[in-house]
DNA sequence: TTAAATATCAATCTTAAGGTTTAGACAAAA
DNA sequence: TTTTGTCTAAACCTTAAGATTGATATTTAA
């Protein structure tokens, strides 16, 4: 068994919980290990977000399951205040979508209720070390989700060939300006040609798209990964 | 030590890497594995896709650092063939872009050649039984790119207000058959009110969220999630 | 070396898009 | 009750967008 570790401070954690019987034991738990130090409670997310501004926490435990202000919602509003505050989300579930929110939003670790409070203990060590900590069953469970989302993804655009494909280098940078709502005038300009010529490519851009206005090349572009082939650009 | 298991029949195994020494030296280690089968090899992405295709293997293990095509684009094709084959990324960087991006597009796995011997066999036979396996110190570099990506996103959109919400419900009905290219003519049939109608909605749009034309709606409403607000939406 | 693809531009035309003003009907709130 | 917000609509106008034809220079591939 690995010792817990030492940080020169002890780290300061806040829990948060609806469920005050559960929010003891874990607080007795943690109070076991010599350089934890739980500085607060909450039964509800809106007095945890408060707590977190005050105290400025190295760690939250955040049921994730309340009624009220949701848990998620409540990580979100934390993150946004760019403290040093590592989130640990804590539930009941290992519903994968959760998970994924749950990360998606800033979360430094998730863990069940139901797992070892050793793995509670070893998941704030690592993290206070800068990690991210997923158990290897949620770890697993998270990537399925991921991967599926992705696929369907992949499966609207590539279920018909791409026609991006068929632009010509010109036509390309021609419809990047158009994804950025410029006009043919604007296009004219950037490029350093007329505006005829402008509308020759759009035009060629159209046909090869097989749509009949700027507003639906653009959605085409968007829909089939035009911009972002590297970048991931997700929209929330 | 973890016994190899016994799956019924032995698993098959197609290596990919443009370096022969490096393939030799794979093939001798996992055919030291009673129950695994190197059936083939390849060095380039564009064999490997016509070996996959036709010996459709359980298992691919990918170097996706080659000239020419490359791994990642190899990965892409081969998912697209939708075999029960599962591909395992095999490279010398951690570098959380890669890393991202092959398991964006399906890999099941992600080793790096440096690692041990034995933990190449291990994913294995974990990817066998239907899990992903990323080595912990990878997951941990997956997740921080997968957060920093997603926490630019939210503060793209934050960081002003946004603007949707002073849209009526009659305008956000408009937009959003904007954000599907209809023209005026065709929003008034769809919403049976005459074009003037539509004309005025739309330019009160415009107003609201400071733009100039249908183009810059649209993107605007994409870009501070007008759709899918609930549901994730990914662009490549 | 031809043919094909690409990039450039003009002229002309039609239509869709966008701007502005005014106004009636209706419901909800003050 | 009066005001406010919303939805509806018309009339008028300007400009941007889109379609079409034709033409030239350049590059690339067959």
């Amino acid at each position: 068994m690995r010792r817990t570790m030492d940080y020169g401070k002890k780290v300061k954690i806040i829990l948060v919980d609806d469920n005050y019987e559960h929010l003891l034991g874990i607080k007795e738990l943690i109070n076991i290990e010599t350089n934890f130090d739980v500085i607060a409670t909450a039964a509800n997310a809106n007095i945890a977000i408060n707590l977190v501004k005050k105290y400025q926490p190295d760690i939250v435990l955040m049921d994730i399951n309340m009624p009220e202000k949701d848990g998620l919602t409540a990580i979100s509003e934390m993150e946004r205040l760019n403290l040093d505050t590592k989130i640990i989300a804590l539930t009941g579930y290992d519903d994968p979508d959760l998970i994924f929110r749950a990360m998606k939003i800033g979360a430094k670790g998730y863990i069940l209720k139901t797992m070892a409070s050793a793995q509670l203990i070893y998941a704030i060590e690592e993290i206070m070390q800068g990690k991210i900590y997923l158990p290897s069953g949620l770890s697993s469970r998270f990537f399925e989700y991921f991967q599926k989302t992705f696929k369907e993804e992949t499966n609207n655009t590539t279920s018909q060939e791409n026609l991006l494909q068929f632009l010509t280098q010109r036509e390309e940078e021609v419809l990047e300006l158009l994804t950025q709502g410029v006009t043919y005038k604007g296009v004219a300009q950037k490029l350093f040609i007329s505006e005829t010529t402008v509308k020759t490519h759009v035009n060629n851009i159209f046909q090869k798209l097989q749509v009949n206005d700027r507003t639906q090349a653009v959605l085409y572009a968007i829909n089939n990964g035009f911009m972002n082939r590297k970048k991931l650009k997700i929209a929330i």
